[in-house]
RNA sequence: GGUCCGUUCGUCUAGGGGUUAGGACACCAGAUUUUCAUUCUGGUAACACGGGUUCGAUUCCCGUACGGACUACCA
């Protein structure tokens, strides 16, 4: 097996989407299954579509979740550079070489032509209106036209690009690592232009020759280019590098969560989670749309969700490190079919990833919460917080959502709470209790339900029957963190006052 | 429209000529937690349809339907 070469090559048009991020993950994966290289080439031939800060977002992005890159842009490497716009002459140059095999040719229509020609296939009834074996004899270009007036043209300046020249009966064939082998027509495939008239290459012809100079071993890219790979393929072949291909792997795309199609950004704002890696600033518009990092996932997360979306080990195993993805994975058992995207698997992964964290760890998460709030919390308190609430959230942002009540006194009550449950049995209990906790320095997990319980007991009540009262008395809400904790987390005088607060303002709605 | 690709629980998927079609998320129920959550146990739920091939097809073949991608001097 020749050295495994791999890479990520995006167009820095905007912020990478959580599907490129995969791609990205698939091709890491091999590489480093197999000691191989992860490259990242930056596909920028269209000018008209460049956006500043793209490129810089895309390293970062990669950076976040973990991918590293080996050679490439951000990085160089042997075959630098690794942008296309800087690689201009390269292509130029393997052009030239196709138009003098008698591979490609060079055009010279308009766009109005182009259109014209299109509109006349169409009333004529044509059911794709290409330029191609069929039509390129009436276009205007160095086949159709004589030697002398196409010289003449070129000489003048006149703008040109350069068109493959798909042979016209041919059958190609290609074998995809995930498809098998797929078969189409050369009569499907038009004429693609090669090099524009601005003097860059297209997608196609660029990413064959780089894809060769760089010696890329396995393409892995979206299925949307599975219809242009067998243009590939001609490609190779007409530049004579037919043994040098590299193998093919087109992965499903990412659908969006309901109803049908892929995963676009609309849907994640419409359905309300990120689709960008990190934040992303539109720089036309200053539109900000928040990350999957701003949002509070973890990146060890958002990784082990992304690979198991159109890949599984074959095992029901389904917690992978990024170590463990690289011992396991194999391009065999990628899938097939698109995959949706499920919001709620992924806060499933996040979940678990936040458990496995230590108390310190999640404390670490909750600091800057609380230095944003200039409030001032100890590292015993803090922990104990991130112990109470450790098996409750999912994003670090909820250690201070469900925190706040360690912090904040109460001052408006669960009205459900009240009427069915602020009774004068509560209300005994608690006084009681008051009285009870306030002749502890200390107050305890332990000693708080040791003194609860000789108070209701004395009473003859049932403690069960007053802890809904008790917790929405303390934090205000019906629902909370272990309560004997939350008293121990807030102390004797806080409790207290709380207790106090609520017996001196609560009324009995149904005796 | 044309070409190509796809189709197993609501979702991600395992499986593969004879299985009680397995797991996970979500959902529901019970237990535990003297509260909510957690946890535990259990449950509902799928082979798109029609023809073949075969003793037997969810699995192989062919159609159909549905979905998707592509069809630019964008990638």
């Amino acid at each position: 097996m020749r050295d495994v070469r791999v890479r990520f090559a995006p167009s820095p048009s905007g912020a990478l989407h959580i599907g490129g991020v995969r791609t990205a993950l698939y091709n890491y994966l091999l590489a480093r299954k197999y000691g191989g290289t992860m490259i990242l080439r930056i596909e920028d031939t269209d000018q008209n579509r460049y956006v500043p800060g793209a490129e810089e977002y895309i390293l970062k992005s990669l950076a976040w979740v973990g991918i590293q890159i080996d050679e490439g842009v951000g990085k160089g490497g042997p075959y630098a550079p690794y942008r296309q716009s800087e690689r201009k002459s390269i292509y130029r140059q393997y052009a030239q070489q196709l138009v003098d095999t008698g591979n490609a040719y060079y055009a010279f229509d308009t766009e109005q032509e182009l259109d014209l020609m299109r509109e006349r296939l169409k009333s004529a009834g044509d059911s794709n209106q290409q330029y191609s074996s069929g039509t390129r004899l009436q276009m205007n270009n160095s086949l159709a036209l004589t030697e002398e007036l196409v010289k003449k043209k070129l000489e003048a300046g006149d703008p040109f690009v350069i068109r493959l020249k798909v042979p016209a009966n041919q059958e190609i064939k290609l074998t995809d690592l995930i498809r098998g082998e797929v078969v189409v027509h050369s009569s499907q495939i038009d004429d693609k232009v090669l090099m524009k008239s601005d003097g860059m290459p297209t997608y196609h012809l660029a990413n064959v020759v780089d894809d060769y100079l760089m010696k890329i071993s396995h393409v892995i890219r979206g299925e949307e280019w599975l219809p242009s790979a067998p243009l590939h393929v001609l490609l190779y072949q007409f530049l004579g590098w037919q043994n040098e291909m590299p193998q093919f792997a087109h992965l499903p795309l990412l659908l969006k969560p309901d109803g049908n199609g892929k995963l676009s950004k609309r849907d994640a704002d419409r359905m309300g989670f990120p689709i960008f890696p990190i934040t992303w600033t539109d720089p036309s518009t200053n539109e900000i749309a928040k990350g999957f990092k701003e949002t509070g996932f973890l990146p060890e997360a958002l990784i082990n969700f992304l690979a198991f979306l159109g890949w599984n080990p074959g095992t029901e195993k389904e917690i992978f490190s990024m170590p463990e993805l690289i011992d396991a994975f194999t391009i065999e058992r990628i899938g097939k079919a698109g995959a949706k995207f499920d919001i709620q698997k992924a806060q499933w992964f996040n979940q678990h990833y936040l458990r496995a964290k230590t108390d310190q760890e999640l404390a670490d998460y909750l600091f800057p919460f609380l230095k944003a709030e200039n409030i001032t919390c100890s590292q015993a308190k803090a922990e104990k917080i991130c112990l109470a609430l450790r098996d409750r959230i999912t994003f670090p942002a909820d250690l201070w959502e469900q925190g706040m009540i360690f912090f904040f006194s109460p001052t408006t009550f669960d009205q459900q709470v009240v009427s069915k449950k602020w009774n004068s049995d509560a209300v005994k209990t608690f006084s009681a209790f008051v009285e009870e906790i306030r002749s502890n320095s200390m107050l305890t997990s332990d000693s708080a339900k040791a003194s609860l319980e000789k108070v209701t007991s004395g009473l003859g009540i049932k403690t069960g029957q007053i802890l809904q009262a008790l917790r929405m008395a303390l934090t205000g809400g019906a629902s909370g963190p272990d309560l004997m904790l939350t008293m121990e987390i807030i102390g004797v005088e806080e409790t207290v006052s709380r207790l106090k607060y609520a017996l001196a303002n609560l009324k009995i709605v149904n005796p």
